[in-house]
DNA sequence: TCATTTCGATTACGGATGTAAACATGAAGC
DNA sequence: GCTTCATGTTTACATCCGTAATCGAAATGA
């Protein structure tokens, strides 16, 4: 077996993610950064937000660099590569993995604005050429 | 404040949402009979059953309705809601609440077949009239 | 050099979850 | 009536999650 990327993508929790956004908004972070830009919404305290990039580390979904006294924390794994599997996630759990089912449910419950639609069939548009 | 229906709705897990889906599909049911239609795909012993069903009820997501020595569970809160609501969550959480969004992020990654993109059209279409 | 600040690492701890075994009790046979 | 089956209830228990406090070591300042 290759021993490359050998990284078994492990669950990241809702927390967990959280954090991940802010290193997807801001690469290179230090730990203080990343509590600073969750205090707002989150109200975390730093501790808090340190454990948590140390399960992240752990799972393997950011890497964190020495940088003197502490570390520099950066994504591992792509934000397009998460929402990716989360959605197909939701898609497989509740639509039994048809996403026009899925579409068709928010469209149902008004989850879609007039404009959500337009954007829709317009980039339905660009599939179809 | 109105008494009527004040079920805050607790969450639901994984492995309580598969309960709910046998129920979904067929409605009064005994915790035998949930447990045979799942004993397939997820093997879970009787016991685990009568668990998950239990921890439903508290939850206030199905009723049990005495019969003889045994119960009739029934879902309380409907499907439709429930994937809803999840569906929300996820929207809300991967894509700031833009479904739109959503919708491009699974056409993007190819998670919407040739067949899929035809109904999606369909859905437009009807809706938009 | 000693106290203070700053970090990461270790430990904590209650609640939820997945997965079940043990227990109690009534029904059904024998 | 006593044993056995069926069924719900209680208890169990490891893991994950959210949320930190504490510990230990290095850097910094006095």
């Amino acid at each position: 077996m290759g021993q490359g990327s050998n990284a078994k993508p492990e669950r990241i929790s809702e927390a967990e993610h959280a954090v991940m956004e802010v290193l997807w908004g801001a690469s290179p972070a230090t730990a203080a950064d990343v509590s600073d830009a969750l205090a707002q919404n989150r109200g975390w305290s730093l501790a808090t937000v340190k454990t948590l990039l140390g399960r992240l580390v752990q799972k393997q979904a950011i890497s964190a660099s020495p940088d003197g006294r502490r570390y520099l924390y950066a994504p591992l794994i792509e934000r397009s590569d998460y929402i990716g599997t989360e959605s197909k996630r939701l898609v497989d759990r509740l639509f039994g993995g048809r996403a026009a089912s899925l579409v068709a449910h928010l469209a149902d419950q008004e989850a879609l604005t007039e404009d959500d639609l337009t954007e829709i069939e317009a980039l339905l548009k660009e599939l179809k050429r």
